[in-house]
DNA sequence: GTGGTCTAGACCACT
DNA sequence: GTGGTCTAGACCACC
């Protein structure tokens, strides 16, 4: 599986969200694993065509939610993941992105079990903590 | 089920963006049906102490995307619900939510099944137009 | 109780993080109350003379933190204390504040006593959720 | 007690700041002594995997700060404890720790017995120059 | 008017 | 060479 990022200039979400966003994905679907390096920060901006403070923007949020580790002078590294909030928040949030998603289903149209069908199909492609 | 919108002051989300998600979720929950009558501008504006300029922005961009519709004169109605977009288009939509969703699914570290149950527990709520 | 804010030129820690810091202090010790709002950002910009990208900084990160809730075009005020990290977290972070506070008390040679008294006397001045 | 120095690779803090903190909360707490050997600092970077200028700076932090002496050709030794600071300057920089530790105290909603009793627990683990 | 994003470019701390 | 901080100044979204 290869690793690329790349910015839509047609989006309205922030680049450095975009790039957030991005890496995130990536961990979740197991294409960046613990440990492994992220390129660095003026090599990202020069292949993005971004701004460096842009790619650094992006950096600090993405250790700030302890997906990611940098060490000065070393470079940025894909945490190990672990989450340190409460079940309670946890539940909470989840909670709403599921009904953000479901929401928008019913918006669209999309029959109940064709709901159900891409959210199955999707699940399979996610590397699961729990190794299901 | 009643249906009331309330504005939550310490989220960070734009006041009409809650309004139309409001809305939107109202919708997708059965809670505000076809032809139903949404109250004024400016009498949402007195009950939610909101400047009546983002009432507006609000009713426009759920105008926009077809949720709602103003008859002049007779108020705001809750649209036949009628999807313009294309099949390709609508999964595209639907799928990047659904990636979201498990995304953060997968950082929060909740296992596989509990994905599952806590998803299967929210479909049962909304109100599908394949009556499913 | 007056709330001011000011920058220390000769410390060597970032400014932003001198402005979160007091900010925080000021929250813990109930000089900053839940709704009460923060000077604007371009105002502490102009009177602690720095810029205002800094300030914004500063702002994003007790945003991050819950410490405060910033409303676009609204301003930025201190939000409902609440915590969302789970107990173990919680644990953890104070217990290492804890041992580097008591192991700063050693090597400056201070006596146990002296210890306990200025403890307790520095917990009369904060803020307790208890109340207590 | 034995004491191992080791390093968290997945911890934002400086590395030599890791080791100087390492080093100080042993003495803190008894587990090195006034006189004892501090391994070479090619030992240390050997087995730490470290770049021996890195070893080598958190030695000369530690130096600057009274906690270890190298006497050339023998070695580096744990100090005599002594602290050259002034009453008033001792009192404001443990003071100010404390607070930073009660601030932190208060946004974790800890209640004020909880603080106390983890405060007092700590306290007994430390070695106290009056032998207390 | 509020705060948020991005660029450009300088300087610093760490490895 | 790594990432972090700060400044200066432009433009945008929200209220």
């Amino acid at each position: 599986m290869s690793f690329r990022l790349q910015i839509r200039s047609n989006d309205t979400t922030p680049l450095f969200a975009q790039i957030v966003h991005q890496v995130r994905e990536a961990v979740a679907l197991g294409k960046l694993r613990p440990g492994d390096r992220i390129p660095t920060l003026r090599d990202l901006a020069a292949r993005l065509l971004v701004n460096p403070n842009t790619i650094a923007k992006a950096f600090q949020e993405l250790e700030r939610e302890g997906v990611v580790v940098t060490r000065r002078g070393a470079g940025t590294f894909i945490a190990e993941n672990h989450c340190a909030l409460s079940d309670a928040e946890r539940n909470r949030i989840l909670g709403e992105k599921i009904e953000a998603c479901l929401t928008e289903a019913v918006h669209l149209r999309f029959p109940r079990k064709e709901v159900q069908r891409l959210f199955a199909e999707s699940m399979q492609r996610f590397r699961w903590t729990d190794g299901a």
